[in-house]
This record gives structure tokens, C-alpha cells and sequence, in this order.
DNA sequence: TACGCGTGGGT
DNA sequence: TACCCAAGCGT
């Protein structure tokens, strides 16, 4: 073929069907303003409102998220509240809500937001994504639901949904289901209103193309579902495999002096990063307590002993087992800095229960508090 | 790239 | 009871 004569690259097909993608659309739409749960992020119009909503509800439940929420825009309301609060008060809000990161992050992205944006969230997906914490989809959903930018986004629901609908093959994970599913989203996000379009696939997803048993016979798409007409609703998508938790055991100095227990803050990476605990080294399942009250002397920094075992605390995550062993110790002398930690602290009840904390160390507190270790 | 990172609701 | 896993991101 001559140069002359060659014809401009012609453009990639769409992956669906105008008429398809315009049925789905209407009717994902139209069931969205029917049946849309009244959620409280969707009273609001304040991007950084939703943006809090869109970080504390990754990798978790709506119900779950709902006090949380309205709590933390009480204590931090602004972005410029959120930038200029101490770390720990960041975390103390968060404390029982997981996945610390997401605060570690949210925190640092305010601090930007400030330096780089004069306090106001950019308004684009692509100027969202050079943030802390935003990854595609959280990007995706800020930029689309509070400045109307039709930005797609894939999360666990859209995945699901599409997966079905379109018989999207390949465990989670893969590179070319992932690629295939954002390519998707692009296709489909209603140009008019991707916020609510974007919610209506989520919200589709949670309520009616559940994991578990699927309300199909409710589903307003059923008739352009691939994996309804074929049967194959479930077995799609495929379930994916998670490793074995890895078994942690840590012991915890629980030291006592003069009415008031010693708390240490973790260094702010890892697991439970940046929170308060019961000092806290890592030993063996079998460690000996003897050889523990040396990795605790270590961490602390300042000899102490082992004068009781106060009891185990066991806590199940999704990724570890973790095994608390509570050691009642003392020493000669009583720090107020570490190595092994960011902060030290002698702390009465009172003050550690408003310490930003994980919830299995304060349930080992817990256990501790009703050993008696402070007698009243 | 695969793994580390929490918690509580649902079944 | 003991699983399942939920509006993901960082490294």
C-alpha cells in the first residue's frame, strides 16, 4: 500500500454497543435514584467531606464507617483543621476503624493540600492521584462525586458487577482483567452524571449483585447481564485464594508506678504504625518470659524484670494471628524516651483509654486494668 | 508484583 | 463456630 492511500488509524472499537451501553446507563441510573441508600456523605456537597468518606470506606463497611465519619468531621472540620492536628489526635479519631495508613496518608495529603492548593482539593483525577492515599479509584470517585468530572473507578463492587455482565474471565488480580475492567469503566460513566453513576455500579453491587446469593430477580440490567443469560451468576467472579495468617507473638511490659501505667507510642510505619500501646518486642511462640525481659529491656532502653505473668490476649486479623503475652515487669528506673518507640508516656487510665490505640491492644490493656495492676 | 496492612458484619 | 470478606493503597 502506497503512502498516499493509507487511511487514517481507525479507532478502536467500544467495547460495548451504544445501544447496550445506553440501556445500561438508564437503567443502573434509574434504579440509583429509586433505591440509593440515604448515607450521610450524600447530604453533603464538601469535597473534603467526601473524600473522608471515600478513605475510611476502602476495605470497609458503610455501617461500620457512619459514626466515624460524622465524629471525625466534628474534631477536624476542615482541611486546614485536619492539616495542623497532631498525628496522634489524627489517630486517636481513627483508632478502631484499621488500616492506619489510610489516617498516616489522609494526614499528609491535608498538609499538601494546604502547601499546594491553598487548602482547596484539585479538582481532577489526574491532580487528585499525585496526592497521599489516592490511588485510581479513590481519584476516580473524589473527582467524579464531588466535582463531576466523568472519571471512571473499579472497586471490589464494580468488578463484581462487570465481571457478570460482561463475563469478564480471570481471577483478581490479573493485569488483563484489571485492564479490561477500567477499560469498561471508561466506556460506561454517564457523561452527565458520573458521581451518580459511579455510586448507582457500587451501590448495585452491594446490595443487589452481592457476593452471595444475588438478588437478580430485583437487578434492573438482568436483560444485558451475560452471566445471568448463560447461568454462570455464580460462578463469576472466581473467588480469589488468601494466603494463611502469619502467626505474631508479642510480649507487652505492663509496668506500674505510682498510679500510672507506661505507654509508647510505635514508630509510624507498619503494622499499628504511629499508635499507642502497652511497650510492645516481638519473641518467639516459645520464647521463655526471662529471654523476653531481655527484648523488652532492649526496646525500653532501661533494665526490667519479670515479676508475673498476667495473662494472653489473642486477636484474630485478616493477615496475622497475633498472640499478646501481658508481662507485669518493673526497674530501677522509669523512662521517658526509648529507642525502640517515638514517644514514651506515664498514663493514668484515663489518659491511655483516649490514646489513639489498635483495638487488640486495648484489649490487652483491658486485661491488664482487671488483673488489678492498678489497685485503686 | 505480591504482599502487608484491621476490623466487625454477615452467614 | 469459623469462616467470608468490604467503596484500596503503598512498596
Amino acid at each position: 500500500m502506497s503512502p498516499s492511500r493509507k487511511r487514517a488509524p481507525s479507532p478502536t472499537p467500544p467495547l460495548i454497543e451504544p445501544a447496550r451501553r445506553e440501556s445500561l446507563r438508564a437503567g443502573l441510573l434509574a434504579w440509583y435514584d429509586r433505591q440509593k441508600r440515604d448515607l450521610p456523605w450524600r447530604r453533603t456537597r464538601d469535597p473534603y467531606a467526601i473524600w473522608l468518606s471515600e478513605v475510611m470506606l476502602q476495605q470497609t463497611q458503610v455501617a461500620t464507617v457512619i459514626p466515624y465519619w460524622e465524629r471525625f468531621l466534628q474534631r477536624f472540620p476542615t482541611v486546614e483543621a485536619l492539616a495542623t492536628a497532631p498525628l496522634p489526635d489524627v489517630l486517636a479519631a481513627w483508632r478502631g476503624l484499621g488500616y492506619y495508613s489510610r489516617a498516616r496518608n489522609l494526614h499528609l495529603a491535608a498538609q499538601d493540600v494546604v502547601a499546594r492548593y491553598g487548602g482547596k482539593l484539585p479538582s481532577t483525577a489526574a491532580q487528585l492521584l499525585t496526592l497521599r492515599g489516592f490511588g485510581r479509584y479513590t481519584a476516580g470517585a473524589v473527582a467524579s462525586i464531588a466535582f463531576g468530572e466523568p472519571a471512571p473507578l473499579v472497586d471490589g463492587n464494580v468488578a463484581r458487577v462487570f465481571s457478570r455482565l460482561f463475563e469478564v474471565e480471570g481471577l483478581p488480580g490479573d493485569r488483563v482483567r484489571e485492564a479490561r475492567l477500567w477499560a469498561l469503566a471508561t466506556e460506561l460513566v454517564s457523561p452527565e452524571r458520573p458521581g451518580d453513576f459511579n455510586q448507582a455500579l457500587m451501590e448495585h453491587g452491594a446490595t443487589v449483585c452481592r457476593p452471595d446469593n444475588p438478588l437478580c430477580l430485583l437487578c434492573p440490567v438482568r436483560e444485558d447481564c451475560l452471566a445471568w443469560r448463560h447461568g454462570r451468576v455464580n460462578e463469576l467472579p472466581p473467588a480469589k485464594v488468601r494466603a494463611a495468617p502469619k502467626r505474631m507473638t508479642l510480649a507487652l511490659a505492663v509496668w506500674a508506678h505510682a498510679g500510672r501505667l507506661l505507654l509508647a507510642r510505635r514508630e509510624e510505619k507498619g503494622l499499628f504504625g504511629g499508635l499507642w500501646e502497652l511497650p510492645a518486642a516481638e519473641i518467639e511462640a516459645d520464647t521463655p518470659d526471662p529471654e523476653s525481659a531481655g527484648k523488652l529491656t532492649q526496646a525500653l532502653g532501661t533494665p526490667v524484670r519479670v515479676e508475673a505473668v498476667l495473662g494472653t490476649v489473642r486477636r484474630q486479623l485478616t493477615h496475622r494471628s497475633l498472640t499478646l503475652r501481658l508481662l507485669r515487669v518493673t526497674g530501677s528506673t522509669h523512662p521517658t524516651r526509648a529507642p525502640a518507640f517515638r514517644e514514651l508516656r506515664w498514663c493514668t487510665p484515663e489518659e491511655a483509654s483516649s490514646l489513639g490505640m489498635s483495638t487488640a491492644m486495648h484489649k490487652a490493656l483491658e486485661a491488664a486494668l482487671e488483673a488489678g495492676v492498678l489497685p485503686a
